[in-house]
DNA sequence: TCACTGTCTCGAAGATCATCTAATCAACCA
DNA sequence: TGGTTGATTAGATGATCTTCGAGACAGTGA
């Protein structure tokens, strides 16, 4: 698990794109994790996650939503593949936490300087 | 033109996903903004219109990518639906401008506060 | 070893999306 | 009025995505 991993762009952050407009691989790498958070179901699942406080076990998560458990497990593959959350399995649950890098790079790619808004 | 505008929860901002988890109506609105950031072209075209400084005329967009005009037009139209954009006819060309307020919106969604990340 | 629980993978069906060409609309100018 | 240019709309097509059921895998406990 946790094997596969987004492409590493996600420490040195680049400028807003309120600043300066991205060049194409910005764009592709910043798109597909926008594309990880444009399900609803997705955007609760990271909700959740961030907002636990540390971990969560998928039984956690499964329960509060009406669609079946493969359905979630996929939904959180792909959160996992965008670099937005990992996890490990101890004993017989699943724990996934965030990864705040991540969510700091895509955050400060909306930014708008105060100076921009003027 | 800039008929159509995104469900108004644009203005009052909730609290960051990595704070407390969002109830399916935000995750909805927040996922719809998403989908719209998606596409590499659209991100870049979001980009462009936000970093020029104003407004941007649709011809300066059109010769930057691969893709035909009516494509362009498209993506231009769920930049829109979404809130992030928005555009007006003066002569014979169309300007289109950014609209902070939603880009905010959604970047703060995403921040993690300092708190979050110990 | 065997049964059970929790989670993931696989393959398929239906829905949605990106893109194109052709046609239309809006503004300008001769 | 008719021609030209810039931009959007309409309709079609191929690709991608969401979801499910069935089955496989990992771990626990009797």
């Amino acid at each position: 698990m946790s094997k596969q991993q987004a492409s590493d762009q996600s420490s040195g952050c680049c400028a807003p794109i309120s600043v300066s407009a991205l060049d194409e691989a910005q764009a592709v790498d910043g798109a597909a994790v926008f594309k990880a958070l444009s399900d609803p179901i997705r955007l609760r699942l990271m909700s959740m996650i961030a907002s636990a406080g540390g971990e969560i076990c998928v039984c956690d998560l499964t329960g509060q939503f009406e669609v079946s458990g493969p359905t979630i497990s996929h939904h959180l593959r792909v959160l996992r593949q965008a670099g937005l959350v990992d996890c490990e399995r101890r004993g017989t649950w699943v724990y996934y936490w965030p990864l705040p890098e991540r969510m700091k790079w895509v955050s400060a790619l909306l930014s708008v300087p105060e100076t921009a808004i003027a």
